[in-house]
DNA sequence: CCGTATCCGGCTTGATACTG
DNA sequence: CAGTATCAAGCCGGATACGG
């Protein structure tokens, strides 16, 4: 592992720096965070939860095709990192409720600006990958 | 499939509408897009290639430990998208240039502010974590 | 120098069945 | 209702060898 550039260049770049020496998952968090929320259904259940609380059967009907397990896996790394709130009610049967936490929605917040890039790009995606196919 | 929560609310909300009721990875584009950039490698090479253009050497130098393979897939699945463009140069041995294209830098600048959230908030996220460890 | 082709192990995901 | 347990399938990514 070696070599760093600068993210600090003298004119237009805003940003910090961007270190290729320490690549692993736990030591860069960019690849941490993108591993996570770039999982099947993560950004999916922050959408939904970014709007307000749901319960579990409410997240499970509103994503039809996950599946049960997938649903608990994923709200549990969500939870695990700190971005959402899981909360049970002892009633007869027991319900849970899931809520972002300030973290979360902070992470919404920059996480919202690609979401949205995404969608008034996917057009533009979708041609060049089609001019892409078409020349090979 | 079915089920639209709307993303106009009265107040806060400042974005347009998620649609749960098709999400295929073909027509939500969200999830294709971030199905792509969530790779492993991907959003490193946006990264580098967000700087200035390199050669596929260069890049293979900077990212020590990335496999061949991999390098020429990411680099061939961002090119497809249409976010670098690949420029061969008959020198010989032949030289090829990577480099971002408008499309790339478009969702760079997106992109860049979640990556900045990462550096600025990985701490909190691993006390999360071993919050929620611990406590198990 | 810049790739492709092939093989293969492991993690991620899904289907199904079962519990408090 | 809200999970857990188990097992099997599939894709991703890595190692290696070869080609223009």
């Amino acid at each position: 592992m070696s070599a760093t550039i600068s993210r600090l260049k003298p004119a237009a770049s805003v940003s910090k720096s961007v270190d290729f020496s320490n690549l692993d998952f736990d030591n860069c968090p960019v690849r941490d965070l993108l591993n996570h929320i770039g999982g099947k259904w993560s950004t999916l259940l922050m959408q939904a939860l970014a709007e307000k609380p749901y319960r579990f059967g409410e997240l499970r009907r509103m994503v039809p095709d996950i599946s049960q397990r997938m649903l608990t896996q994923t709200l549990r790394d969500l939870q695990r990192d700190g971005y959402i709130h899981r909360e049970v009610f002892p009633t007869k049967p027991p319900s849970v409720e899931y809520s972002m936490t300030p973290l979360g929605q902070a992470l919404y917040r920059p996480l919202l600006e690609v979401i949205n890039w995404a969608l008034d790009n996917h057009d533009a995606v979708k041609e060049a990958r089609q001019r892409f196919d078409a020349e090979v």
